[in-house]
DNA sequence: ATGAGAGGTTAACACTGTTAAGTTAACAAT
DNA sequence: ATTGTTAACTTAACAGTGTTAACCTCTCAT
């Protein structure tokens, strides 16, 4: 294994073990049996370290989405289980998911904002299920790509409340999260009273 | 004004002036003109001042949300109100927002959560909108408060993707912002023909 | 006048990301 | 066989961070 990916892996480990907080050079490379200035060998900088993190978080992401892919099933029942993956992967794994949105573009302008748009083909995947839908006029969508990114932004919402412990409570959060995708997804059905 | 006025007058400014990251103890002390350490004479320590200030933010975050509160409008309309409110603070006061979101209670382990349930009474007034909208049976929903739990929550989750620039390039904001709105409005909007 | 306390300060510690300069070893060319 | 070059790595240092201990200084009640 390359120092490289050696960094990576203990970067990882590291971030899953003792959160992003505890993350530094210093502390990764450390770990890696290396003087901090090494890493510098590897990657531009720290940001440059989180992206190649952050990348891999979404390619397991995506990977979680996929697996529930299965056309045979309706799309209603195929947008709920995708919703689900997507919560039941950000709770599994808080570290991962929260690193992808806890990076800012603007705090590294270094980057070209489509390194953050690697998560396109995400949505893209969302948009199809979401136009197939409507083909089927099953589902009351406009433009299916803006709806995916509605969808997904909803599903953050939802995971980044738990996540970042703003649940009252006095709230069970299974019954949160329950209520919370019976919502979302019926905001997504077509109202046939109105047609 | 006392000098912990003071200190929390200039943190506002710089938080405002030049966001979350550059807001150091030093800095606020080199703003108000005393030295780093006289901050601690009156707090804690830093997340201690972030406290504060997110206090701040959360009151006016509420009297944002009280300000459009009109029962003399549908709860449909009111509901709306209050959805664009929220995303119109959101947007208009960014850092203010997001240091609301950005402390993480879990990394000050020294505050009781219950500080960070100020923002309660705000759910509090949104699951009395719901829970209007359920008496007069319009909007189909159960427990009110967790309903008003998830509408916030598909809110943050909009207007945190948007400060996050999450947002695909191809997508207008506006637009994205509408079609949200929308399908959020109308997952709570009882579905008349299942009933 | 003296003691106490309020309200501030300076110096320091242990961190952080990052850079410049230096070292060491391997390998190619003369 | 001795150079020169390059890659891979290290040490030392800079500027910044939150935070604490120790100190000063002024005011005021006894």
């Amino acid at each position: 294994m390359s120092l490289r990916e050696e960094i990576l892996e203990v970067s990882k480990e590291l971030l899953i073990k003792e959160g992003f907080s505890k993350l530094s050079m210093r502390r990764i490379a450390e770990r890696a049996d290396v003087s901090a200035t090494s890493i510098y060998l590897y990657f531009k900088n720290k940001d440059d370290l989180l992206l190649a993190l952050i990348e891999e978080s979404i390619e397991n992401l995506k990977a979680s989405l996929m697996e529930v892919v299965d056309a045979s099933k309706g799309f209603l029942m195929q947008l709920e289980d995708m919703a689900r993956a997507y919560i039941e992967y950000a709770l599994n794994h808080p570290q991962e998911y929260e690193i992808i949105y806890m990076v800012r573009p603007e705090e590294m302008p270094k980057y070209p904002k489509e390194k953050f748009m690697n998560i396109r083909s995400g949505y893209e995947l969302l948009a199809d299920i979401i136009r197939e839908g409507h083909d089927q006029e099953q589902i009351d969508v406009e433009d299916a790509l803006i709806n995916a990114y509605t969808l997904w932004a909803q599903l953050h919402g939802v995971v980044s409340v738990i996540l970042n412990k703003r649940l009252d409570t006095r709230i069970p959060q299974q019954q949160f999260i329950e209520q919370a995708l019976e919502n979302i997804i019926r905001g997504f059905v077509m109202q046939k009273t109105q047609a």
